[in-house]
RNA sequence: GCCCCUAUAGUUUAAUGGAUAAAACGAGAGGCUUCUAUCCUUUUGAUGUGGGUUCGAUUCCUACUAGGGGCACCA
């Protein structure tokens, strides 16, 4: 409902700009920062001020006196303050009928069309076939899931996507290490003809009780010390890469054992967490592709040949970006190659409009390289396609400085292990509180765990660097999602034991009292998910959730909600509503809700 | 050497070029016979440094300082 009031002052405002002699107006209406400055404002005379060549003040005055004269129904004031604001008091009814339209709009409150009929394809958490899922792959998924909910959202088409790097020397290590360390017995020969014959004296995941993502890397550590130590199984290993280039078929069915036990690590961390891929590439499906697409180039004259048979970029002139290899001179590809290749296959299989990448900022240039070498195959324009970088994920050490984690060290913090943490914290809790049937309590802690653990990496701006610290996110209170969902119970709870709730029986009050700054908040909502589409970033609604909720819960401190008067029912519809719209940010965020705890 | 990213209360973080820089944690004071106190009210306290653009700069430009990342046959 906002978005009509906006809409219909952009418009007379922009026309009022045109007539005073403003060729292309531009306006912006945003939220007012203040109360006492109204609910929205724009900038417009002060920005127009010059062009014009008059006095931003008088200019804001007469957009006041002519916006005022327009008797707009859903404006009660129209004022022009210093230095060149004009501020929009909107009326308690047109508040009211915000508050309603939210009802009526359910859990389609605060989508737009922004990007309507758009297909986007959105490449997010690859995660290496030899590692199980830690804190930074967790925070990966929680930004590139975001961006993909924003985006469907915002009316597109969404597919998600993601690579598995199922070749090349890791998974080597990873196969040697099973051969040499997941043995019953000693004896069993580290060979992987003997192997083929003999898998029972093998143990699987499943046997050694451990969960398969954790299981294979394990062995991988375990392999690459062996790798790292010892000459004669780093020989072995890279036969081993050599064997499975050459399509060895035993070689191949370990390396597809192997692989089994990745995707099923990797499915129940996802299923885990809500996460979900349309689409997986492997590459060792796509990756030979590349090399006609080195081909074409050096025809069309994209690319150049050195000397020594290697292929290079012309990107230099065009682009103003540093050359780059994208064939080795012994004729074999490199991951640049095979990302152009990906690109197109991505580009043509869905016919994608917008491609976006969310992987680290240190392919920031291997990025912008494969950009415009698409651009110069023809593949697709620059413009379309989006790498969204984010900051690391340390460690917070004991002197408070910033760690890397490492697997040699064993400092690596899983996604899995967070979350079954916090999962204790809160499961203590309800045991000293005694709340809950105690056959409920790990269902209700999971799903508060895992909404306390996205909400802390996700709340956050994605470029900012994380210093990790397990204390820090156990902790439930504060600027947490907890505080969120909490807020959330509440209002279901005052749901729950009122008597039910009638649209017809609300009376649209004259005045707004205790609830204002509330319902003000409420006004905003689709706007920050608007903003959160331009920026590919869900942290403004999580931070916008954290207001809404301080905003309630001063609310529900100061007046009592159901109290049988003649404003029950009004009351009633903005708790029904702060819970669509809380229950919609937290959807945005991949948090989903319940009614107790 | 060149390029990119980051720098905000004691700590962890917010702020499409806008009005008095916003929260949380910590520390101090107060509040449950109550619709769930995992809450509420209140006090305390910050834009790395120097220039510039602008009516207005945490935001843009520039030079420093500090930290991180990248720079052709690695992934």
């Amino acid at each position: 409902m906002v978005r009509e009031y906006l809409q219909q002052l952009e418009f007379q405002i922009s026309d009022w700009l045109k007539n005073v002699g403003v060729s292309s107006p531009v306006v912006l209406i945003e939220r007012s920062v203040d109360v006492k400055f109204g609910e929205f404002s724009t900038n417009v005379a002060m920005r127009y001020a010059k062009e014009l060549k008059k006095n931003p003040q008088d200019l804001a005055s007469d957009l006041a006196d002519f916006l005022k004269e327009k008797r707009l129904d859903f404006l009660a004031d129209v004022t022009a303050v210093q230095p060149g604001f004009v501020n929009f008091y909107l009326t308690p009814e047109a508040k009211t009928k915000h508050v309603l339209s939210i009802l009526s709009a359910g859990n389609k409150f605060g989508n737009n069309e922004s990007h309507k009929s758009e297909k986007w394809v959105i490449e997010h958490t690859s995660p290496n076939p030899n590692k199980a899922m830690h804190i930074g792959h967790l925070r990966i998924n929680l930004i590139g899931m975001g961006i993909v909910r924003l985006m469907k959202a915002a009316g597109a088409e969404v597919v998600a996507d993601g690579i598995y790097n199922d070749r090349g020397i890791s998974i080597a290590k990873v196969m040697y290490g099973y051969l040499a360390h997941r043995k019953k017995t000693e004896s069993t020969p580290t060979d992987i003809h003997y192997w083929a014959l003999h898998k029972e004296e093998w143990v699987t995941p499943l046997e050694s009780d451990i969960k398969p993502d954790v299981f294979v890397s394990d062995t991988y550590v375990l392999g690459e010390q062996d790798f790292s130590n010892d000459e004669r199984v780093e020989k072995s290993v890279r036969q081993m890469v050599v064997d499975w280039e050459a399509n060895d078929e035993v070689t191949w069915e370990l390396w597809r054992q192997i692989l089994s036990y990745v995707y099923e690590g990797n499915e129940r961390v996802f299923q885990r967490l809500g996460s979900h891929w349309d689409k997986v590439w492997y590459e060792h499906e796509h990756y030979q592709k590349g090399k006609d697409y080195v081909l074409d180039g050096l025809e069309k004259g994209v690319f150049k040949k050195l000397e020594d048979g290697a292929v290079i970029t012309k990107l230099e002139d065009d682009y103003g970006l540093s050359d780059t290899v994208v064939l080795k001179n012994d004729g074999t590809s490199l991951y640049l190659t095979q990302d152009i290749a990906l690109t197109d296959l991505k580009k043509t299989t869905y016919k994608a409009d917008k491609l976006v990448w969310v992987v680290g900022p240190e392919q920031s240039l291997h990025m912008k390289q494969l950009f415009a070498v698409c651009e110069q195959l023809g593949i697709g324009n620059r413009e379309d396609f989006t790498h969204v970088p984010y900051g690391k994920v340390g460690l917070k050490s004991a002197d408070g400085s910033s760690a890397k984690m490492s697997s040699r060290d064993g400092t690596v913090v899983l996604a899995d292990d967070v979350i079954d943490e916090v999962k204790e914290t809160i499961i203590k809790r309800f045991e000293d509180e005694e709340r809950h049937q105690p056959e409920n309590r790990e269902e209700i802690a999971e799903k508060l765990a895992l909404a306390a653990v996205k909400f802390g990496f996700i709340k956050m701006d994605k470029m900012q660097d994380i210093d990790f610290d397990i204390e820090h996110s156990i902790d439930v209170h504060g600027d947490s999602g907890l505080y969120v969902m909490y807020t959330f119970v509440r209002a279901q709870s005052i749901l729950r034991k009122s008597a039910g709730f009638d649209v017809e029986g609300v009376n649209q009050p004259s005045e707004l009292g205790e609830e204002a700054e509330l319902v003000r908040s409420l006004l905003y909502f689709e706007d920050v998910v608007a903003k959160s589409i331009d920026d590919l970033s869900v942290h403004h609604v999580a931070q916008y959730l954290l207001q809404l909720c301080s905003d309630f819960n001063g609310w529900y401190a100061q007046e009592s909600i159901l109290d049988g008067s003649e404003r029950e029912m009004y009351k009633l519809a903005i708790v029904k509503s702060v819970a669509v719209t809380i229950q919609n940010g937290l959807a945005l965020l991949g948090i989903s809700t319940i009614d107790e705890m």
